[in-house]
DNA sequence: TTGTACGCGTTATCAG
DNA sequence: CTGATAACGCGTACAA
C-alpha cells in the first residue's frame, strides 16, 4: 500500500499540489472553503505527511539525538524522561544512543547522527575532547553537555553543583555531632568526584576540622568498591560520605555485616539519590541529583539554541538533602 | 557552513555527481581509479552522506521507533539496551518514546514515527486494540510487539513464558517443603498476572495442593501494594510468590517490620530480577525476565521482517530461577 | 487566491 | 566505465 502524498489528494480534488500544501500549513492567503475542502480530503484518504521530505526542504528534521553513557545506570532513566517529555512537548524525537564511555563510540555515533540530519545534540558525560567539541561547535552544530562542567565560548551546559553538594552533605554530618568523617570515592581523576572531594574538605575546614589524607579513600564505584573503601577505615570514622549511593550501599552492607548501628556508630550519606535509595530497607540518606530536571533544561537550553542561535547557556542544578535513616 | 554534498565533490574533481555517488556506494561498474580518487577528495572536503536524503529515494531510512510504557520501570533499561545494542550492530537507529500506558499517546506516537518515515516499530507492553494492530499490519508496517501475547495472523511478538514462570517459583516453594503458598499479585485483567497465576494455581494441582481464594490477593504494583497484600495473608501462610519484585520488596518490608525470618518463617519468591533484587542487602529470590535477550530478539525479529517480509515470529523466552537468600 | 517551476541531496535508469 | 536525466515528497518564490 503506497503512501498518500500530497499529489494524490491534489488529484483528487482537482487543485495543485502547492495549493494543498498551503491548505495544510495554512500558510500563505489560502480561501477558507478550499482549506476544509483539503483537510476534510486529507482525513478521508489518511493523509500522513513525509516528514523526511519535508526536512530535505526546510533543513529541519525535528529530531534531536542523545547521547547516554550507558542507560542501565540507576541515574540515567529518570534524566532520559525528562529529555523525552520536554522534546515531546516540543514536537521533537529524540534518537537515543549508548555511548559506553568510549570516545570513539561517541563519534561514530555523533557523525552518524549528524549525517540524519538532526537539529541538534544532547552529549552527556562527554568524553570528547575540549578540541573536538570546540570544532563541533564552530561547524554550528547545536548541542549542549550536560554533566561536564566545561568553559568553551558558546557552548551551553547543564550539570549539577557538585562541589556544593559535597559541601552540604559533609556539614550536615558535622551539625549531627560528627567530627570523624571519612570520604569515599571513585575516579579522583573526573571531575564531579573531585569537586564533591572539594566542597567536603571545605566544609571540614570551614568547621575547624582536620583533614585527614588516610579518610580519604578511592575505589571502584561498585558496592563491593564501597564496601572495601569502608573496610579501611570504619574502625577509626564515625560516618562517611560516599562519592555517590552505590558505595554507600556498599558502606551499609559492611556496617550490616559487621553489626555497626546506623547511624549511631556509623552514619552513612550517598550521593545520586537513585530510586532504590529511598526503599523502606535500604533508606539512605543522600544528596538527590535532580536528574529529571537536568534532562529537561537540557532539552530546553538545546531549543532556545536552535531556534534563536541565542548565547551559551551555563545551568548548575542543585543537589537536596534527602534525611532519612543513615544518617 | 553548509555542509558538503555529492555535487561539490564531483565539482572539486570535474565528474559527475552519479560517478562520485556510485564511486562511495561502490555499486555499479567503476573504476578503481576512480574510486579511489572519490574518496580521498571525500575525505579531504570532510563529506558526510545526507542520508535522509537518500531515505527519501530509497524509501529507508534505518530508523525503528521504540514505544516503551515507562523508562523509569527498572525492568526497561536492560531491555532497551538490548535494542539499541542491536540496532547498533546493524546499522540502525532507535527513536524513543515514552507512552505511558496510555493508548492516544502511542497512537499520536505511532502516526507521528510513520511520519518520520521510520522503517519499523517496536511496541512494548502495547494497548492497542488488536483490531488497531490488524490495521496497521495491513497498512504493510514492519513492526513486532513485545510483553503482550497475541495470535494475529502475520503479527510477531516476544515474550517471557509467564505460565512457565509462575509454575516454576511455585513449584520451587513447593521443593524447599512449603505447601501454604499465597500468590499476591496486581492487574489481574492483564495477561502477565493472569497466566503467571495459572502458573501457580497448575503447580499447586500438581502437587496435590489445595486453591485457597484467600490466599490470592490482588493489589496495585507497588511496595505498599505488596505490603499490604502480605498483611492479609503472612499470619496464615508459609510463603509468598509475589507477581514482581517490587511488590515481592514490599512483603520483605513486611517481614522485616514484623520480625519474621526469611526464608523460614515466611519464604518469598519474586519476579523480573530488577537490578536491586541482587543487592546484598534485599537478596530476593526471583525468576528473573531476560530483558536484554529479549530487547534484542525483538529487533532482531524486526530486522527479518523489514528485510524478507518474512513470516511472523512468536518467541517465548524463559525466565530462569535465580535462588538467592528469600526462599 | 491559485498555479507553475524549481530545488533540497541522493539514487536509479538509460544512453553513450 | 561514465554522464545526463528523472524521480523521491514537499515548500516556496514568482507568475497568473
Amino acid at each position: 500500500m503506497k503512501n498518500i502524498r500530497l499529489k494524490d489528494i491534489a488529484e483528487a480534488l482537482g487543485l495543485s499540489v502547492s495549493t494543498v500544501s498551503r491548505a495544510l500549513s495554512r500558510k500563505g492567503k489560502i480561501s477558507v472553503e478550499t482549506i476544509r475542502r483539503v483537510e476534510e480530503k486529507a482525513r478521508e484518504m489518511g493523509y500522513l505527511p513525509n516528514s523526511i521530505a519535508k526536512g530535505l526542504k526546510t533543513r529541519s528534521t525535528h529530531m534531536v539525538g542523545l547521547l547516554i553513557p550507558d542507560i542501565t545506570n540507576p541515574i540515567f532513566p529518570e534524566y532520559a524522561q525528562g529529555i523525552l517529555d520536554t522534546a515531546s512537548e516540543h514536537g521533537y524525537q529524540i534518537i537515543m544512543l549508548n555511548t559506553y564511555k568510549d570516545r570513539n563510540k561517541e563519534r561514530m555515533a555523533i557523525l552518524s547522527l549528524l549525517s540524519n540530519q538532526v537539529d541538534g545534540l544532547i552529549l552527556t558525560s562527554t568524553k570528547l575532547l575540549r578540541r573536538e567539541l570546540m570544532e563541533l561547535k564552530s561547524k554550528g552544530v547545536c548541542f549542549v553537555v550536560t554533566r561536564r562542567e566545561l568553559r568553551i565560548p558558546g557552548v551551553s551546559f547543564v550539570d549539577v553543583d557538585n562541589f556544593h553538594g559535597g559541601y552540604t552533605a559533609t556539614e550536615y554530618l558535622i551539625e549531627t555531632g560528627k567530627t570523624r568523617i571519612a570520604f569515599i570515592g571513585s575516579r579522583f581523576s573526573g571531575e564531579p568526584a573531585r569537586r564533591r572531594l572539594k566542597g567536603y574538605v571545605k566544609a571540614l575546614k570551614d568547621n575547624g576540622l582536620q583533614i585527614r589524607e588516610e579518610w580519604i579513600i578511592e575505589d571502584e564505584s561498585s558496592f563491593e568498591g564501597g564496601y572495601r573503601a569502608t573496610q579501611k577505615v570504619a574502625h577509626d570514622v564515625e560516618a562517611i560520605f560516599a562519592y555517590n549511593d552505590i558505595m554507600a550501599i556498599g558502606a551499609l552492607i559492611y556496617a550490616f555485616e559487621n553489626h555497626l548501628n546506623v547511624p549511631e556508630e556509623l552514619a552513612i550519606v550517598g550521593f545520586d539519590d537513585i530510586p532504590f535509595s529511598s526503599l523502606p530497607i535500604v533508606n539512605l540518606t543522600t544528596m538527590r541529583q535532580p536528574m529529571y530536571e537536568m534532562g529537561k533544561q537540557a532539552f530546553e537550553t538545546l531549543t532556545n539554541l536552535m531556534k534563536n542561535q541565542a548565547g551559551a547557556h551555563r545551568i548548575w542544578l542543585k543537589p537536596t538533602l534527602m534525611k532519612r535513616g543513615t544518617a
